[in-house]
DNA sequence: CATATCTGAAAACATCTGTTTTCAGATATG
DNA sequence: CATATCTGAAAACAGATGTTTTCAGATATG
């Protein structure tokens, strides 16, 4: 409430400067720990800090609690991988399998390069409530970037309900990224990603009801 | 290692069939806690016994601790459900369409019926890397059971790795069911069925790899 | 140089959990 | 009836964790 009076230079950096970074190397450390195989249990305020090398005096600097740690961490991931995401889809041929190569390429170039921020996204247990609504959450926006052209066809609202496929194609990328990830796919990144795009294609092409609307 | 000389009969019941029944009771329970949305976490050793109205000094006598507890509620909804769905796939008529969809029926009609068990199978946040891996196992045996035509196709192991395919039907499928059971997907149980059925089918139609062998 | 702030480490306190043990009362058996 | 076992509840102990506070030393500022 009355801190910004102070904030002296030490070690000749400003003290905003210092702030900024050791909030930056927490949420660095939380990526590290979120983004290994044990799941968001093992995000602990001792845990951070001294992954982060800094005192635990410091995380309630610069976070409220564990919670917000973590949806910093999922948010900062989130972020670039849609705004990546987005422009390659842009910059993609205006073709529905062109477009959708190019966003799929994009993630898994993304989390092969940082296998921390896949299992983010995709692999790890999280029993943290906000976060499982922000996957979702993210899932619905990167099923839209991606198939907007079954959007375009089918209407689907951001708002409301997900139809049915295109949850089975955020399950279907999310698994399979995950299996990749892990080793179980022993596929070079290139067949990856023609395999996914084919297969979310053929899904894209089915009409969402065969006998009728769907509800 | 000398319990099996004592075990009095009490409440007219003999020793053996009490304790059978507290172990009953506490693996109910547990899936009580295991089929909530709160994931694994909240299955503590005191929570469980006050779920199964049993004391603290009861859960010892049938399971080593937490984990074995976990797998035994995980194991015996998978086996149940294992059953009933290879009856139903054998008993459809032998045709890929009506033994996926048999199978699908089987699944959604039995986490309809008991959502714990559709949220534990499917939807709970697990950080216990050993219900991890027995998920990872179920579901190759599901993916197969359900697949077995396009395992006569592919040339599925159940020991070595699996398609991507699969694992895009695997995730898939349990995304699906799982927001079927959220209430996010407005759909009678008849249409999810259905829908699953064709982008099964769909993803299975697909040769495995367009431009040659997959690895 | 004297004082105020910053830093790193650790202590302190409360809570939750796993696990074992105690204990008074209920129940069966000789 | 006397004794041994079973039951339910709770205490006890150790360890992990969240969160706040203390404290000695380093650093900047007037």
């Amino acid at each position: 409430m009355a801190e910004e009076t102070s904030l002296r230079v030490y070690g000749g950096v400003e003290g905003d400067e210092r702030q900024a970074e050791r909030r930056m190397q927490l949420i660095e450390a939380g990526l590290d720990i979120l983004g290994s195989d044990s799941g968001d249990a093992s995000l602990t305020v001792r845990g951070v800090c001294k992954q982060a090398g800094l005192a635990t005096r410091y995380f309630y600097e610069s976070f409220a609690g564990r919670d917000a740690l973590a949806i910093a961490v999922y948010d900062h991931v989130i972020e670039e991988m849609a705004t990546t995401t987005l422009a390659a889809v842009t910059a993609a041929p205006a073709e529905a399998r062109a477009k959708i190569r190019a966003g799929l390429e994009n993630i898994a170039r993304t989390i092969a390069a940082d296998p921390r921020r896949g299992r983010l996204l995709f692999s790890v247990a999280l029993t943290n409530s906000l976060l499982l609504h922000r996957r979702v959450h993210s899932s619905r926006l990167f099923a839209g970037l991606l198939g907007d052209q079954a959007k375009a066809f089918y209407g689907i609202s951001e708002e409301t309900d997900i139809e049915p496929t295109t949850q089975f194609i955020v399950g279907g990328l999310s698994q399979t990224f995950t299996a990749w990830l892990d080793g179980t796919l022993e596929l070079d990144q290139r067949r990856l990603v023609d395999r996914c795009t084919e297969i979310f294609l053929a899904i894209s092409e089915l009409r969402p009801a065969p006998s009728g609307r769907s509800h």
